[in-house]
RNA sequence: GCCCGGGUGGUGGAAUUGGUAGACACAGCAGACUUAAAAUCUGCCGACUAUUGCAGUCGUGCCGGUUCAAUUCCGGCUCCGGGCACCA
């Protein structure tokens, strides 16, 4: 039909067919095996990044393929909508933050469309609309009523010029980053869910994810940090007004005789008090208030402290030890105060120096490492010393015995900790979900009931400075309950909430009787493959865990884990940096459509990287794609020109014949695999190239026999190619004569017999390095193989004046001789 | 600072369970076609040594180890990236 590959007219062609027929529409149907396929939806920033691309390509290929495995595939989109940049952009552009994200959408929603993404567009949900956030504000409710929320005060970065809150992001070097003022640290009254009630389960769960990858469990594992220790009373030597002791927690109880000082945070209550009678302490404690609550920020200041003055008295012993006020000790941690053993922890190790502290040593080493204590810490485990009764003891005698020392004497308790602490979701911003909860005029508060959900969010407001619209209104927050004036709550949900459910939204987007469909729900539960960015690793995938475990403890779902199998990519990079604006490096997607076309965008981005490396990106690798997909078309057209195949005989070809229906099925094995287990899906490109050089080379397109290798071998590569390049797929399957659809046409399966052949290429090693390569015959024996081997003339050059000491033969693959 | 990854030719990458390092591409070079250019097609393409030809030595960030055999496993370093709870 048409000569020449013309991008646009083929694209536009097959994407007006899906549209019409609509075809990635999916609903539930008990009678096949469904699959969930999900990528993780966009913030609507503006425009589409070569992140976005890469991400729904790689979704798409696995949706496509999948669809190819005769599977019910669900592969839907949306818009995490609520957010930051929406305020940032309307400040900037004055425009309300909700008519931003509309635009955005409806731009990028035409973007993702011009790729040929196969979504089921008519699932679509964003998480600014209340028909999606209602569902979370009752769903908080119902939390709040079984007791797995909270109100506590919390620390916030506060810009005391602006008089608001922070997040991390706008502190640059300690600084807000309109007002340019030093940022302090505040407490305020914020809203908790319990996820720490979970973190067992969370833990003890991640071993039923046989299909995540292994770093992200581990990271997870590492962030949830179960720990076991002994959490321990120290005493105060005078009582510090109403306050007689303080706890602290250990996992290092054995170092307990090591104790020189105790350091408590400077929000303790303990040093709150002291402050009261102590001017310089009091400024010590005004200082510490002046930093960031980023932790690695914290990580990395320079670690200071003011000794209070007043005594601890040690658990065991009862003698006297300094109590310090230090900046590292984080009130939102654990207890608030820690034990130092500066002989034995590199961080109190360092304080001590700075502070000419002492440093006892009562651990020594037991496998020989280096231990100089005037130099280092020793933070290894070993055998207690300068401990008097517990001297001896390893490890674990120690913990026991101390720790059962310290229970008899009424002052310490072996305890379970996790590093994992409660899920705060109040933000102090406009654009988010209000937090459904009624302030009384007496005190305190209670949720808003169902019938007055939900609770909107106005979206034609003015942002004119930095003070959130409903914040800023003193009407929007008056409500009545049963005739009572009550006040709304102001602040909004953490952005997490929305992106914590919307997976299982997406089963029943318009279900308005409530939070989930349990059919809907429960047929495409879990989620089959998700796919997404390595950066989500640890919080919306754990967040995520939780809100499902939750949603399960709510009876609206069955499984215990949203995604089975997860799929983290790796970062587009430009130059060996990460793409963006900021550095001036990015590539625009519409640009590169618009030159090259979808599929060959689609093509490269899959063809340059694993999906789980970063990928460089390379305008002319692009060029190379689009090559590819021209040779593909030119080829595909001349084969058909040349004449009418025969039906495949494939008993009765010619060794050229033979070779190209081997390679064929080769490569139908290895694409299959590399699409479905390893996903890989750069490999299978390569391999279908691979087969394409072949038919380029081998085809004798001069006899009908000839022709039908060839066609089998192009309907092949067709089908292989067929999730990755949609477009020219569905165009060129039919060239080839076919009424079906490219999208519903099985996976070829592979011909076993085509496989075979009777000779294969064995590797001569002489003491593990190559001398010769011969063709043997297939499943030669060890003896014969050995035999052969050393009969080959250029190894016996190699064994001429030299022991032969053994042979080492690898059946089909390879035959070491070692000799000296 | 802590947790998790990664480092292979000029470039992106391949080598799947410890068994031929460099598949497949990009760039480059040479040639064919063309008045010419583009496009297309063919060949070469890790470094060094040798060369008429056959070939040899080295080589997967660095140092060391295990093994008949290490890009792959182990120990130590180094550089780069992701996350660190209010960016999403």
């Amino acid at each position: 039909m048409q000569e020449h590959y013309h991008h646009a007219d083929v694209e536009a062609k097959a994407q007006r067919y899906w549209d019409e027929h609509q075809s990635f529409a999916v609903r539930e149907d008990t009678s096949r095996e469904k699959f969930y396929c999900l990528a993780m939806f966009p913030y609507p920033s503006g425009k589409l990044h070569m992140g976005h691309v890469r991400n729904y390509t790689i979704s798409d290929v696995i949706a496509r393929y999948q669809r190819m495995q005769g599977k019910n595939v669900l592969h839907p989109m949306g818009w995490d909508a609520f957010g930051l940049p929406a305020e940032n952009a309307a400040i900037n552009n004055n425009t309300a933050p909700a008519k931003w994200t509309y635009a955005n959408i409806e731009y990028m929603k035409g973007q993702l469309a011009q790729l040929g993404f196969g979504f089921d567009w008519s699932r679509e949900l964003a998480t600014c609309k209340s028909d999606y956030y209602r569902w979370e504000q009752w769903f908080f409710t119902r939390l709040y009523e079984k007791g797995l929320v909270y109100k506590k005060m919390a620390t916030v970065n506060w810009d005391p010029v602006d008089q608001t809150v922070l997040a991390n992001e706008q502190v640059i070097d300690g600084r807000g980053w309109r007002s340019g003022s030093l940022v302090e640290r505040k407490a305020i009254p914020q809203w908790f869910i319990k996820i720490t009630d979970y973190a067992e389960e969370l833990l003890h769960d991640l071993d039923k994810l046989p299909h995540w990858p292994e770093q992200v469990k581990t990271m997870q594992r590492n962030w949830i940090g179960k720990s076991q220790g002994v959490q321990i009373r120290f005493d105060l030597a005078k009582k510090a007004g109403q306050y007689t002791a303080f706890d602290v927690y250990t996992t290092r109880p054995d170092t307990l005789m090591g104790v020189t000082y105790v350091s408590l945070a400077a929000e303790h209550p303990i040093t709150a008090h002291l402050a009261e009678s102590n001017p310089a302490l009091a400024a010590f404690v005004a200082e510490c208030k002046t930093q960031s609550v980023a932790e690695a920020d914290m990580a990395a200041m320079a670690k200071k402290g003011m000794d209070t003055g007043i005594k601890a008295l040690h658990p065991i012993t009862g003698e006297e030890v300094p109590v310090w006020v230090a900046n590292y000790v984080l009130m939102d941690y654990g207890s608030g105060a820690v034990m130092a053993v500066p002989a034995h922890d590199e961080r109190d190790y360092e304080f001590a120096r700075q502070y000419q502290l002492p440093v006892t040593q009562v651990i020594a080493p037991t496998q020989g490492e280096p231990c100089d204590i005037n130099k280092a810490a020793f933070v290894s485990k070993g055998v207690l010393i300068n401990s008097g009764e517990f001297d001896g003891l390893d490890f674990n005698a120690a913990f026991d015995a101390i720790a059962q020392t310290l229970k008899a004497a009424g002052r310490g308790e072996v305890k379970i900790n996790y590093r994992l602490r409660d899920w705060g979701v109040s933000r102090q911003r406009y654009w988010g979900t209000p937090i459904p909860m009624f302030n009384l005029p007496e005190g305190g508060e209670i949720p808003v009931p169902a019938h007055k959900l939900p609770v909107l969010l106005p979206e034609d407001v003015i942002m004119d400075g930095v003070q959130s619209p409903i914040k800023a209104d003193p009407e929007w927050r008056q409500d009545e309950l049963d005739g009572k004036p009550v006040e709304r709550e102001t602040d909004t949900f953490d952005t997490f909430m929305e992106s914590s459910w919307y997976y299982a939204r997406y089963t029943c987007p318009n279900f308005a009787e409530g939070m989930l469909d349990k059919d809907a729900a429960n047929y495409w539960l879990p989620v089959d493959q998700y796919v997404g960015g390595i950066e989500h690793a640890i919080l919306h995938l754990l967040y995520a865990r939780f809100f499902h475990k939750l949603m399960r403890d709510e009876g609206l779902v069955d499984c215990d884990e949203p995604f089975e199998r997860l799929l983290c990519q790796g970062m587009v990079l430009k130059d060996g940096t990460k793409m963006s604006k900021s550095k001036g490096n990015t590539v625009d997607p519409a640009e590169l459509i618009e030159q090259y076309g979808a599929d060959t965008v689609r093509l490269f981005s899959m063809f340059a990287a694993p999906p789980e490396q970063s990928m460089e990106w390379s305008d002319s690798g692009v060029e190379g794609a689009n090559r590819f997909l021209r040779r593909l078309w030119k080829t595909v057209h001349a084969h058909l020109a040349a004449g009418t195949p025969d039906k495949l005989d494939a008993d009765n070809l010619d060794d050229a014949g033979r070779d190209l229906r081997r390679k064929t099925h080769e490569t139908l094995a290895k694409v299959a695999d590399d699409y479905g287990r390893r996903q890989t899906f750069n490999t299978a490109i390569a391999a279908v190239m691979e087969l394409m050089n072949d038919v380029g080379k081998l085809t004798d397109r001069a006899t009908a026999e000839g022709l039908a290798v060839e066609r089998e071998a192009l309907e092949a590569a067709v089908l292989m190619l067929a999730p990755i390049v949609p477009h020219i797929s569905h165009e060129l399957w039919q060239s080839l004569g076919h009424s079906n659809l490219v999208l519903d046409v099985p996976f070829p399966t592979v011909d076993e017999s085509a496989l075979k052949r009777s000779t294969i290429e064995v590797v001569i090693q002489v003491n593990g390095k190559v001398r010769d390569k011969i063709q043997a015959p297939v499943d030669t024996d060890r003896e014969q193989m050995q035999a052969l081997a050393l009969a080959q003339p250029n190894i016996q050059r190699y064994l001429e004046g030299i022991n032969l000491r053994k042979v080492i033969v690898i059946p089909n693959k390879l035959v070491n001789i070692v000799a000296n």
